[in-house]
DNA sequence: TTTTATTTTAAAAAGATCTTCAAAAAATGT
DNA sequence: ACATTTTTTGAAGATCTTTTTAAAATAAAA
């Protein structure tokens, strides 16, 4: 499991990154301060810190000097968050400890993406296809495959089977899966849910996923 | 993963360098002088040093030779900065040790594909596609050919197709695309890429370019 | 068994996202 | 400055995806 720690003086931002860093699976922690953010450092120890260059008080380059100075956090990513017009020269030692750069304005999908190529390229993730049974469920490559056929599907189908097959034999309630799928602020009808599972069930066969009446679905690994 | 070292007594240039080397997908580490530049060269083996040729104390010819006698880095790529009105006299046996020059003042744009071109030259990355199917992606000629014949693509095109087919089967989505082709500060509409595509569908052939829709593109190696 | 709640199914409606075209804007070349 | 090429935009239409609807089927509970 990756952990990350934004630390953002702009509560906004925050929410925002770790909204999405949470929905992508990451464990979020967040700070408004370089002093809180470094306490949730030692507290949480994140794999990943997104730090916002510009804050009051400590700024993110000292807060990036006090995480290197810090036993056992040397080799922690950092990844900044730089305004698009910053001066170089005021960001003075910006090259010290930083993995990685996102331009503010954030927006969110690239930040997730970014932050996901930072990691699996430090070897912190593989994104590797997962392969359940006799699937694989290829994330990058957006399909899923089955003794070798591509099986195209689309986005909300594809969310929902990665997310049951993220967890073999474990049932997911109806109420998680529209939030990890859908999110927790759309709302959509009761009868959605059953109609993607149905066309996955035509699309991937019958017997992968089993209804849990009353709860939810699940993936079977093991027949029963 | 490329990693490349940035050697420069001047902090500014560091970290100009840095910021945009790193930006581009590079691991990056620096150095403020010759003797810190070979401990961390013998730390972070680099694929490439970018090493500024005055600097106090050992200078960058001396740290040149430095690296060239060093087991296992003699093949290691160096690229030296140097001075616009530097006396070439002076630099002698610069020609020795050196894989490419910049000259000051670095424009960041320049020295990035600089390094992008030394790398491909050198085969240390693939930007280019080589060949997937029926097509050749000849970047140096910038120009694709499909059965022999040529088909010559605007700026555009080509890196967008020459990013598709960088990883084929591999869904780019649009915010990945428009970072990659178009850069993370240019803003352009949501259409743009549609209407690329098509032109590039048009040149190329329908079948090469898949849409994933909600998702962004691919280039299809294999059909399904 | 009968009732009740829940899920399945199929088809239709609504929605979202792409494609295409034409034309404007920007860049480049002569 | 003019012509040409490249890039970007906007709008209409097509296509694919998602959601809803409602009836039929199913499982659990009374």
């Amino acid at each position: 499991m990756v952990t990350i720690l934004v630390i953002d003086d702009e509560e906004d931002i925050r929410e925002l990154l770790c909204y999405n860093l949470k929905k992508e699976g990451y464990d979020v922690y967040s700070a408004e301060n370089g002093e809180k953010g470094l306490a949730s450092m030692l507290a949480n120890k994140p794999d990943l810190i997104i730090l916002d260059v510009m804050m009051p008080g400590m700024d993110g380059i000292e807060v990036c000097e006090a995480i290197r100075r810090t036993d056992g956090f040397q080799k922690t990513l950092i990844c900044f968050l730089t305004a698009r017009n910053e001066d170089y020269s005021q960001i003075a030692g910006l090259d010290a400890g930083a993995d990685d750069y996102v331009a503010k304005p954030v927006k969110p999908k690239v930040l997730v993406s970014r932050i996901n190529a930072l990691l699996r390229r430090k070897g912190m993730i593989s994104l590797e296809s997962g392969h359940v049974k006799d699937l694989v469920i290829n994330r990058e490559k957006y399909v899923v495959e089955k003794n070798g056929a591509v099986i195209h599907l689309p986005r909300k189908e594809f969310e929902l089977l990665a997310l049951l097959a993220s967890k073999p034999d474990y049932v997911f309630e109806r109420d998680t899966i529209l939030d990890k799928v859908w999110g927790s602020d759309i709302v959509v009808g009761d009868r959605t849910i059953d109609v993607h599972v149905r066309k996955l069930r035509e699309k991937i066969g019958e017997h992968y996923i089993k209804t849990v009446k009353g709860i939810g679905y699940k993936f079977v690994e093991v027949q029963n």
